[in-house]
DNA sequence: TCCTCATATGAATGATTGTTCATATGAATA
DNA sequence: TATTCATATGAACAATCATTCATATGAGGA
């Protein structure tokens, strides 16, 4: 079963299934965490999990997440494994997001 | 905690909970199938349980998660509530993510 | 080549969440 | 006002998932 974007004349074709796979990786709070975080620059995971407040373990089990998501890029600088926002649309997202947040309740 | 888009510009301040809170109401199937029949057209409970293939007490669960994050608004009608989409948001936030899913893998 | 260090991964557990079933609520209309 | 019908709600259960702990992996530098 699929949905087309009939509204915005997109010719876009996606399942139920991949939207809640990819809002689901959007809601929980430390892979959002390390997605702000990677917004500002692209870190190491030694890096992400002191600025998130997290254990290594914990992060890299989440950017194995967001990597399969392709929300997140790697590239290895020496020894250690370099993350970076894959795309815009993320940025756009949780832009929107925000947006939304901030105008509930109003009117 | 919380983060401001200091990407954009946007003068936005929102806290990681209340993302991750507002992402997962999006990473439902049943509650993405409600918010596309609702994009199409209003409907009452009865018609959202139809066409969504649920049963009326699922619908109304997830309904009232859909009200409490403000992404659908109600109206009574006679004897039936009219369910619809409470803003433009939640249309745009769609079409990014269709559009990123269909972008996945390329290049 | 061997060791080391950064990162990944597997299993286990606690917490969260969607659905069902049964029932309550309450506005509309007779 | 009494009844009915649409919708909401509570409790219970199964399933999903994030974190921890322990350990594996494997590229880089000596």
């Amino acid at each position: 079963m699929s949905k087309d974007a009939k509204h915005t004349g997109l010719a876009v074709e996606v399942s139920m299934e991949q939207m809640s796979a990819f809002f689901k990786v959007l809601s929980d709070k430390t892979r959002l965490s390390i997605l702000m975080e990677l917004l500002d620059a692209s870190l190491c995971v030694m890096h992400i999990s002191e600025r998130v407040g997290m254990s290594q373990s914990a992060i890299s089990h989440q950017l194995a997440i967001l990597r399969r998501a392709d929300l997140v890029r790697v590239k290895r600088n020496g020894k250690t494994l370099v993350y970076s926002i894959s795309d815009e649309h993320v940025r756009l997202m949780l832009d929107m997001a925000m947006l939304h947040i901030n105008e509930e309740g109003k009117q």
